[in-house]
DNA sequence: AAAAATTTTTAGATTTGTCTAAAATTATTT
DNA sequence: AAATAATTTTAGACAAATCTAAAAATTTTT
């Protein structure tokens, strides 16, 4: 049925998935930057991933992952997600601290266990970070997207589109370091003037006010 | 603080833990039969294992692990079961068909993980077949023997010992393919004449005296 | 549009783990 | 104790994944 890819396979269609998320076409070095290795190696495996009809790829143009590539990236990404979510809920780790073990836990690519893990879970939308978590068959679920006075205290959710495109918000949004995709969460509201503190993800807590948080909008499951 | 191993030094000193367990010295075509590979393979294996000290090897004398390979084995097995376990009483899955997965599963080596799994699971002494996992300090759980009529009905054990050595004995428990370290559980008692049905691992059920089950011991947690 | 800089690919080596076939060693028969 | 058989090791090759250094192609600068 389902063909099987070494580890080193999938980390770089994982990766390639990644980058061409936000760019479309992925250049050698850029892929190269994010495993981790050199431009050598990553020219090597496209030629394998191409012949496993995984990638569109033209010498010295670039390429990106066709359909079955996206299809087998989902794969993957959906196994990491649902162990990081098994890591925090069930075991009590930090967010932070379980990438790395879900990175090794991915790999472990039985059907069967995947399937029985998310019903163990509870069939889980988003992973610890907020991340949407792929379905069985590969599909992203249509998460809603809410304004972020209405994300629920301390839940972690990601950055899904801003309203006011203005530049004095676009300003704001950069001082602060928000952007599409920032992983975020609400600390604290203030009751007095509807503003809130928030987290970034790898910056210090800042508070914000209910005006801007009504037009960053984010991703809550359910 | 603990050094690495691949995947495929783990394999290897699994197997050679298993099978040093019943004839101390293990050679070289077992073991390739063990893990499915050719001898030359083991060789090249044996040669690393004792450059970085696991083994007691003498060329063409056979080989078995010193205290640090020992150690580490106990790691390994350590993590395979306490993974089956989760297997089974987590996601529900048949005892037969965990051992795949767990053989994938056990490499992934992050201390905290496994002291948080096993947490998790209740630090259970017993793996779903009825083996013993050990400890964090990689010592194996001193079980009660219990002899089998006390054996609680559809739980999995492993024979301990054998109380009666007799010829008699010996010829009745071969027929039935009993043997210590065989897998077993009690289906059904009759409470007519004390006799019991019994499942061994791979073998279809059948009956044995009370007398017998008096005489064959096995392990119990707790 | 040449020259310079950057990016990407190729060529050839290296490491890990495996294999086959042949040689070396040990064990068993006669 | 020689001859034969079985086991184990060595020698040399191979595949996967990586690397360095050099060559080729593209892009940017002047």
């Amino acid at each position: 049925m389902s063909v099987k890819f070494s580890e080193s396979e999938e980390n770089y269609i994982k990766s390639i998935y990644t980058l061409q998320g936000k760019t479309e076409k992925v250049n050698t070095n850029s892929l190269a930057d994010h495993l981790n290795t050199r431009a050598a190696s990553v020219t090597d495996m496209l030629k394998k991933l191409k012949t496993k009809k995984l990638l569109e790829y033209k010498k010295y143009y670039g390429f990106r992952l066709n359909d079955s590539g996206k299809k087998e990236a989902l794969r993957i990404i959906r196994r990491h997600r649902l162990w990081e979510f098994f890591l925090v809920t069930k075991l009590g780790m930090d967010w932070d601290k379980v990438h790395a073990i879900a990175e090794e836990l991915e790999h472990v690519s039985s059907n069967d266990l995947i399937k029985r893990l998310d019903n163990y879970l509870g069939q889980p939308k988003t992973d610890p970070h907020g991340d949407p978590i792929p379905d069985d068959n590969g599909i992203m679920p249509v998460l809603k997207q809410v304004p972020l006075n209405e994300l629920p205290l301390k839940k972690s959710s990601i950055v899904s589109s801003v309203s006011s495109q203005t530049n004095q918000m676009m300003e704001m949004l950069n001082h602060y370091g928000i952007g599409i995709g920032s992983q975020i969460k609400v600390l604290k509201t203030f009751d007095f003037d509807g503003s809130l503190q928030i987290k970034i993800s790898r910056q210090p807590a800042c508070v914000i006010s209910g005006l801007a948080a009504k037009n960053i909008f984010v991703y809550d499951d359910n």
